[in-house]
DNA sequence: ACATAAATTGAGTTTAACTCATTCACTATT
DNA sequence: AATAGTGAATGAGTTAAACTCAATTTATGT
């Protein structure tokens, strides 16, 4: 006869429990030592047995995605709350962009597994978190598209295209980041790509591009302004820069 | 010690000769079954035993990699080439990422393994073909540049930012096909990013239009510095600072 | 108390990358 | 032609870590 996780019925410690040990367990030694961490040392780490790990977990990489899960979700969730409270499209892009890179850099170590080990691996596909950044990434998709109907967006975008080129770009200019713990100023990055994707790099009228960047500007003041009044430091958020 | 029976058969070739047969079949053995492939399997497809492949090549990745390097080195030759015989930004840009997207397409099991194994893992910073690869999307920070210099482009693009957003954006959208082997169609694909990238997303057709994006803008303004003269704002996300 | 179910265990299995002492093909020297 | 020297080629053996499973321990229902 075979040992199969089961439904939970008796638990000697409660299963769920447990189930949370490990994770915590986990991810603290997959932070410290990347995915080279054995299962051995995060068993050590959880005060299991190897086996253990074995009865709540398929296999390693399924360990990981479960991490990686909860901090994702924690992420998504966040994401979706603040966002209500943001009006204008390009603020909204903007928000969405700023945030996505300052999780990748609070978190950089859960960043680095999400994308050198799970983003890019067979099983990724199909697989909850990939659910779920489904719909993190669609998120921008939905603000474009408010944006095209409130008229602030032209019509014709295509917006799939587009939430490529904004997440993959962001992928690719932290991975050169994550790799060697070097510093993001993630206002600066944010604007950039705001301002790529908003204004396109085409020449277009000199006059309405300068008062955009008037309004930028402007922008930028009131938030001098605003974290002076609130008595907030703000570490180096700034929405212009280069 | 062990060995007694020898059948044998041990031709002596050039160093650089073997080296190519090698990874010409390393190159089938790869493109067939992907990095699960053993050099167990590889040698038997080259003809020569396993320890052979290890005075050629230090590991199994250091094989791949060498092998897309052949593969990476002979695009970016044809690239640079034809690039050439392109005028107008607008243009040039649209070739590069056609063609990028073609090669992706045309060798979908390469474009794979580089994706899957070889970007993400981590001694691909540093590697010869990481070297290639900056190369190889540098084209288009150099088309950029000559851009701006022509005043087709705007003066103020942040250059290194665009560099990731297209390649990122179009690591991003092809992966997605890698996996399960759809269909691109890569000129709608080309041509989508082109204009995202050029001609931004912000409405932006008339005088009026522009205007009144802007007025709303300074209106919003206003708001944030009201708001912050209330002094009433949560932990959340302001539009400056945080 | 006893039987039973299930959680836990760690020694053992597996698998494939990698190593290294040895063999032998080839060349230069006599 | 014989011999010695060089280094390419070999494959059995080593290793290391993910994963398995039969046995053990512990909690619970009757």
């Amino acid at each position: 006869m075979k040992n199969e996780q089961l439904p939970v019925r008796r638990p000697r410690v409660d299963r769920e429990l447990r189930r949370k040990e490990i994770e915590s367990a986990a991810r603290i030694v997959f932070c410290e030592r990347g995915f080279e961490a054995s299962m051995a040392e995060i068993a050590v780490c959880a005060g299991v047995a190897e086996g253990t790990l074995y009865t709540y977990f398929e296999s390693k990489k399924d360990l990981l995605i479960k991490v990686l899960e909860n901090w994702y979700s924690a992420i998504l969730h966040e994401f979706e709350e603040q966002l209500e409270a943001i009006s204008g499209s390009r603020r909204k892009v903007y928000y969405i962009i700023w945030r996505h890179l300052k999780s990748l850099k609070d978190d950089a170590a859960l960043a680095r597994l999400m994308y050198f080990e799970v983003r890019h691996s067979n099983d990724y596909f199909g697989s909850a978190i990939y659910e779920l950044n489904r719909k993190y990434t669609n998120v921008l998709v939905e603000v474009c598209e408010e944006g095209i109907k409130q008229g602030e967006l032209r019509a014709n975008i295509p917006v799939k295209y587009l939430r490529d080129l904004v997440f993959g770009g962001i992928d690719h200019l932290v991975s050169g980041y994550l790799y060697n713990n070097k510093d993001v100023n993630i206002g600066v990055a944010a604007e950039s790509i705001v301002s790529l994707i908003f204004d396109g790099i085409a020449q277009g009228d000199s006059d309405m591009s300068s008062l955009g960047d008037c309004v930028r500007r402007l922008e930028a003041v009131t938030g001098q302004i605003e974290g002076a009044a609130s008595g907030k430091k703000g570490k180096g958020f700034t929405v212009i820069g280069d």
